[in-house]
RNA sequence: CGGGGCGUGGCUCAGCCUGGUAGAGCACUCGGUUCGGGACCGAGGGGUCGGUGGUUCAAAUCCACUCGCCCCGACCA
């Protein structure tokens, strides 16, 4: 009899378990995602996680660069006087900026900020490259890090260091900057929704939840299987105050002086962490094929004279999808048993599994596993490619269309703020309910229910006439959630 | 930053209460047999008990401080 002892995860702790927080930070460590460090809150990135970032990055790139965007870097440091130029900006960064006060064995002269996020070192830029209209619009995009000393983190989803892309643009109208910025909005839930596989919500944020300088803040938010709401990429309208600020100024057309629009947006290594809670089940990561590193995942069955039959065979198949640019690997190591690889790969959420041995030589088939379903489906070698081809984009489909439905049956239009509350306990979702605008229903509603605004869509039809929380005519109606 | 919990080989944990200087399972290494759902047998390697200081003849164990992690709040991509 043998009596295996699992770890934690796959057997105790599950997406539906009490510990979902646990759930994620084993898949996290477990299928080697990132590992902490020595400092606080900062985590590094494995070469598994990392290639999913990565996978990423590409997608989002080339859909940035088909909308006209360019690449460029800017410095890690920022003078600590340039962050106090904008003063909202200032105010919401302030607390949680990581200062360098001395370089080598010098006192520095003027301290300063690891960049929290970059308007403020661009800024000054801008103003120097910007002459004319002829200048505009600038559309720049930098991949970088950024440092934000937070109190509470957690592995991709909060860090003290993060990964992410930030654009930031400068245009001659008001009307050009909310265009690119709705713009870059719709990019973004595209690309969630094609790539990750996670439907989102994109919407406006209330003023409260504005980034701090924006005159107009947008976000995309998902919901993952906790029930909690995750801003997933954030588009903000700038409006003229960082112009402002930083004296970004170009000639117009009509001869006059005057200050550029600008706006910035940014998605992070958070969107990885989005992928685990959207999608993982409870035998760990679920990959939507689009960012699995491996997309198939060839399992030779170890028998007889199978590097004589199987072997061979398995590479020709994985040379073969290789040239179809499908990202396969051949798990031909012998110290692991088939089983063992099974459940690894599960663990890793590698979406579509080929298992080869003696029986299927014979039979000139192989077994396919997909990850999301589970069962096992034979398949004849002929045609083999083209099915798999197909399966992939199954599976993409399939698992947005498990998430959407996950969303669906978790959003709640309440007609009463009784409602409202009873919905935000235990494992909670989206509420969509009538706001009146004020800040003070707002802040009453997170105090008593947890919930935050999370945005305002704005392509629905308006349906309530009246605020949840006071009863006086809404101005629209936002999604509520308890948020990460 | 407030409340709570926890730090013992890579992982999960026992030992701590009642001080005497470290254990288990898994993982790892080697050899062999296996391999279609986390194989088995045999032989091995690895920790000074988060850190610092204190009490003591003696500290994983008691005390203080500190760092880190987790949970719940407040703050946030």
């Amino acid at each position: 009899m043998k009596e295996q002892k699992k770890e934690a995860l796959v057997t105790e702790i599950t997406p539906q378990s009490e510990d979902f927080s646990r759930w994620y930070l084993d898949v996290v460590r477990r299928a080697e995602l990132a590992d902490y460090t020595e400092v606080k809150g900062c985590m590094a990135i494995r070469p598994y996680g990392y290639a999913i970032w990565e996978l990423m990055q590409q997608a989002l790139d080339r859909r940035l660069k088909a909308t006209g965007h360019v690449n460029a870097y800017f410095p890690l440091f920022i003078p600590s006087g340039l962050l106090m130029k904008e003063k909202e900006h200032v105010k919401g960064f302030a607390p949680q900026v990581a200062w360098v006060t001395r370089g080598g064995d010098e006192e520095l002269a003027e301290p300063l900020v690891v960049r929290p996020t970059s308007e403020v070192i661009i800024g000054p830029l801008y103003a120097k490259w910007i002459k004319s209209w002829r200048d505009l619009p600038v559309l720049i995009n930098q991949w970088a890090n950024v440092v934000r000393w937070e109190k509470v983190t957690r592995p991709f989803l909060r860090t003290t260091e993060f990964l992410w892309q930030e654009g930031h643009t400068a245009h001659e109208t008001a009307e050009e900057a909310q265009e690119e910025t709705l713009r870059i909005l719709s990019l973004y839930k595209e690309f969630a929704e094609t790539e990750l596989a996670m439907p989102v919500v994109a919407g406006e944020k209330s003023e409260s939840e504005k980034f701090a300088g924006a005159a107009r803040t947008y976000s995309i938010e998902a919901l993952v299987r906790d029930g909690r709401a995750l801003q997933a990429g954030t588009s903000h309208n700038l409006g003229q105050n960082f112009a402002k600020a930083f004296g970004i100024q170009f000639q117009g057309r009509d001869k006059t002086l005057q200050h550029v629009w600008t706006t910035s947006w940014g998605v992070s290594t958070r969107l990885v962490g989005g992928v685990i809670m959207t999608h993982g089940d409870d035998s760990g990561l679920v990959l939507p094929p689009r960012v699995a590193p491996h997309q198939v995942v060839i399992v030779p069955i170890p028998r007889g004279n199978w590097r004589e039959t199987v072997l061979p065979t398995a590479r020709r198949l994985r040379d073969g999808l290789a040239a179809l640019g499908v990202r396969v690997m051949l798990d031909d190591r012998e110290e692991y048993t088939p089983g063992w690889k099974f459940a690894e790969w599960e663990l890793r959420g590698a979406p579509l599994r080929i298992e080869i041995g003696p029986r299927d030589i014979e039979r000139s088939q192989v077994l396919l596993v997909r990850r999301d379903a589970g069962e096992k489906l034979p398949a004849a070698m002929e045609g083999l490619a083209e099915r798999i081809g197909a399966l992939l984009a199954e599976i993409q489909a399939a698992l947005f269309q498990r998430a959407l439905q996950f969303r669906e049956t978790h959003t709640t239009r309440v007609g009463s703020y009784e409602e409202f509350k009873s919905i935000m306990e235990g494992r909670p979702g989206f509420v969509i309910a009538g706001w009146c605008g004020s800040e003070e229903c707002e802040a009453q509603i997170k105090t008593e229910t947890q919930a935050t605004l999370r945005n305002m869509p704005f392509d629905v039809d308006r349906v309530s006439d009246a605020c949840v929380k006071c009863g006086r005519p809404a101005v629209g109606e936002p999604w509520f959630a308890k948020a990460y």
